[in-house]
DNA sequence: ATCACTTGTGGGAGCGCTCCCACGGTACCT
DNA sequence: AGGTACCGTGGGAGCGCTCCCACAAGTGAT
C-alpha cells in the first residue's frame, strides 16, 4: 500500500534490520518470512508483512548471495554464434518453454553465448565464480570441453541432446529412435517398401539414434536392412542434396525418403524435383523437426515433430531438482538422470 | 600455471585474505591490484599477480557487489513477447552490437523479457532490488511506464528510439528525418515528382521523423507537398496494403512511393502489382529498414538502411558513462545525450 | 510437581569484499 | 636538522543478509 515512504529513512533502500524494527520483531524473524520458513506464528507474519509493504522492503540479493552461497539464477549457455541462435526455431521454441516455467520460480534467467573464444573464456571465469547456481546446456557437441568443467567445478547442469549413451550429466532429450521408427512406420503403411535415410552428421548422438531407428523399424517390418540405402548429410540443405543424389544414383527406383532433418528434406526434394520425380507419386518424403520449412515446402512437408517447449520445460525442473539436492551437501542423487520425451508424427501432403 | 591446487585449502575457492597471505601482502593491497588501482609498486603487484595465478583466485562478485553496492551488469529490456523478438532482425542486429560492445568490458548482460504483465511484475522487482548497474531498453511505445520507473529508481538507463523530441532518457537514434530525405531525394533524382508517403503509426516518433523528412525534401526541390499524397500505415503489411489502396484510390497517376517500413512496402507492392502496375517502370517503390524483406523482394527492394548495430555499440559506450558518472555520486552530466547515427540507402531494382 | 520436548523467537557470528584512515618510509623543501 | 608532502601499504569497519545456537514459553507424559 503506503508503498512510498520507502526511499526515506536513511536515503537509501531499507534494511532487513528496518523491518525488523518496524514490525517489532528480530532480525531473524523477518528473514524467515522472507523466506517462507514455516516456524513463524500466523501474528507474526501478518506484522512483518505489513512492515514490508510499509517501507517497500525488497531483499539485497548480493548480501543475501555472499550469506547464503547461493545466487538464484541460473544460465542457459548457447555454445554457438548469436546469429545461429536466432535463425533457428529450436531455439527460440526452447528458450520458450525456458523461460515459461523459470518465471514460476524466484530465479533469474541469463543468457550467455559461448561462440567465439573470448566468449568461452569469459564464460569459463564466469563459472569459475560460481554466479550461476546451475547452467542449461543446449546443442554441445560431442568433444566441446564444457560439460567437464562443469562437472569438475560441481556446477549443477542440465544437456539437452546427450552426447551419448553413456551421457554423464542429467540430460533431457526427444526420441530419436522412436521418431524415426513413427516415420518409416508411416511410409511402411503407406505401401512403401524401399525406403532411403538421408542422415544427420554421425557425431551427433541424436542422428545415429535415428539411423538405429530407421535400421530396426525396417527389420521389424520383415524387409532388408541395406546399407546403401543410407547416406550422410551433414544437416545442411546442400548436404541433403548430394546424399540424395548418390541415392538415386544407387538405388533410381527408390520410392520414399526418410530425411534426418528438414533442412536435408528441402535440398533431396529439389533433386527429387530435378530428376523428373513428382512428390508423393513417384517418391514418398518425411522430414524431422517439423519447422517452419516443412510447413512452406511445397508440397507440404510430413516430418517428425519433436517437443522442444517440453523440453526446455522439464530442463529447468531437473536442474532446480540438482539445485536443491546439492544445498544439503549430501550429493545423493548419483543415479544419472536421463527425460526422454516422446515425438509426434505431422502428417503432410509430402507423403 | 600451477592453478590446480586451487581448490585445496579450505575445501572452497581461495579468498582475497588467502591470497593476500600468499603472497605476503596485506588485504587492501590485494583488492588495488585486482581492481587496477595505480597506487601500487610493480614489485608487489607482481607478486600479487603470481599469487592469483598460483591459487587459481577469483573474486566473490556477491561480496563485491555489497561492499562496493554494485552489481556488474546490465539488463537488455526488451518489452514484447520471446515470438517477436526472434522474429525480428531489429532486435538479433542490436543485440550482436550490444553483445560485442560488452564484452569488451566486463560487464554481464542480461536479456530480460518484459512482454506479458507477470513478466512486468518481476521486472519492478528486479529493478528494485537494483540487480543490475544500468539498463537497455529498446522499442519502448509512447505510453510505456518503464522509462518514468527507472528514472524514479534512479537507474541508469539508455533508450534506442526517443519517444519523443523531448525524451529525458539519454537516447539513440538512426536519422529517420535524413533517412526519409535520403528516400525522397534519390526518388526525386530518379526523375520521378508525383511521390506518395506511406507512415508508420503516427505515435511513434520514429514514424513522425521521417513523415517530416518527406514533406521537406519536396518542399525543398520546390514540389507542393500534398497532405492527400499521404496516407498512415501501421507497420503491417497489410497496413501497407491498405494505404496503398487509399493512395491510388486518390492519385491513380502518382509514379512512386516512399513506405515507412519494408514490411509495410511489401504490402504496397501487392497492390501496384495487382492493379497492373510494374515495379520501377510505372511505379518506383523505396522501403524502410533494409531487412531481409527488402533482399528477397521481387523486385529487390530499395531500401533505407539503419546502423542498428552500431546503435547497440553505442548504447553500450552511453550507459557506461551513465553508470561511471553516476558512481561519484554528483549527478552531473544533466545535460541531455541524444545520439542520431546516419542512415544510408541500399540501391536496388525498385527504383 | 518434575522432566523432556516442541515451538517461536532474538541476535551473534560471519560470508568476502571495498572503503578509508592511519602509518612508516622516502624525497624534497626550508 | 626539522618540517611537509606524498607514496605505498596494512587492516578495521561495515555492506545486508543467512545460519544457527540459545532461550523463553507452552505442552504433555510421568
Amino acid at each position: 500500500m503506503a508503498s512510498h515512504g520507502a526511499r526515506g529513512r536513511s536515503g537509501g533502500r531499507p534494511t532487513l534490520e528496518e523491518v525488523a524494527a518496524r514490525a517489532g520483531v528480530g532480525r531473524g524473524t523477518v528473514s524467515r518470512v522472507i523466506n517462507g520458513s514455516p516456524r513463524v506464528s500466523e501474528a507474526t507474519r501478518a506484522a512483518v508483512e505489513a512492515a514490508v509493504a510499509e517501507l517497500g522492503y525488497v531483499p539485497n540479493t548480493a548480501a543475501r548471495a555472499l550469506a547464503a552461497n547461493r545466487t538464484d539464477a541460473i544460465a542457459l549457455v548457447v555454445p554457438e554464434p548469436e546469429t545461429r541462435f536466432f535463425a533457428e526455431p529450436y531455439f527460440s521454441d526452447m528458450l520458450k518453454g525456458v523461460g515459461a516455467q523459470i518465471s514460476e520460480t524466484e530465479m533469474q534467467l541469463l543468457l550467455i553465448f559461448a561462440g567465439s573464444d573470448r566468449e568461452r573464456q569469459r564464460l569459463a571465469q564466469y563459472l569459475a565464480a560460481h554466479r550461476v547456481d546451475g547452467v542449461l546446456l543446449v546443442s554441445v557437441h560431442a568433444d566441446d570441453p564444457l560439460p567437464d568443467l562443469l562437472t569438475q567445478l560441481e556446477i549443477p547442469a542440465v544437456i539437452s541432446g546427450p552426447r551419448s549413451a553413456a551421457e554423464t550429466l542429467t540430460s533431457v532429450d526427444s526420441d530419436n529412435y522412436g521418431g524415426a521408427r513413427q516415420a518409416v512406420e508411416h511410409l511402411l503403411s503407406r505401401g512403401r517398401r524401399r525406403i532411403a535415410h538421408i542422415t544427420g552428421r554421425m557425431d551427433v548422438y541424436g542422428a545415429r539414434r535415428r539411423a538405429d531407428g530407421y535400421r530396426e523399424a525396417l527389420a521389424d517390418a520383415g524387409l532388408p536392412v541395406d546399407g546403401t540405402m543410407m547416406e550422410p548429410g551433414d544437416f545442411t540443405e546442400e548436404g541433403g542434396r548430394r546424399a540424395m543424389a548418390a541415392l538415386l544414383e544407387r538405388h533410381p527406383d527408390l520410392d520414399a525418403v526418410f530425411a534426418g532433418s528438414d533442412v536435408m528434406a528441402a535440398g533431396a526434394r529439389q533433386v527429387l524435383r530435378e530428376t523428373g520425380r513428382r512428390i508423393p507419386d513417384d517418391v514418398a518424403l518425411v522430414g524431422y523437426d517439423d519447422s517452419a520449412i516443412a510447413r512452406h515446402m511445397d508440397p507440404p512437408l510430413t516430418s517428425v515433430r519433436q517437443p522442444i517447449e517440453e523440453m526446455g520445460r522439464r530442463m529447468i525442473d531437473l536442474l532446480l531438482e540438482e539445485i536443491a539436492d546439492r544445498r544439503p551437501a549430501v550429493s545423493r542423487g548419483l543415479e544419472r538422470r536421463q527425460v526422454v520425451l516422446a515425438t509426434k508424427l505431422s502428417e503432410r501432403e509430402s507423403s
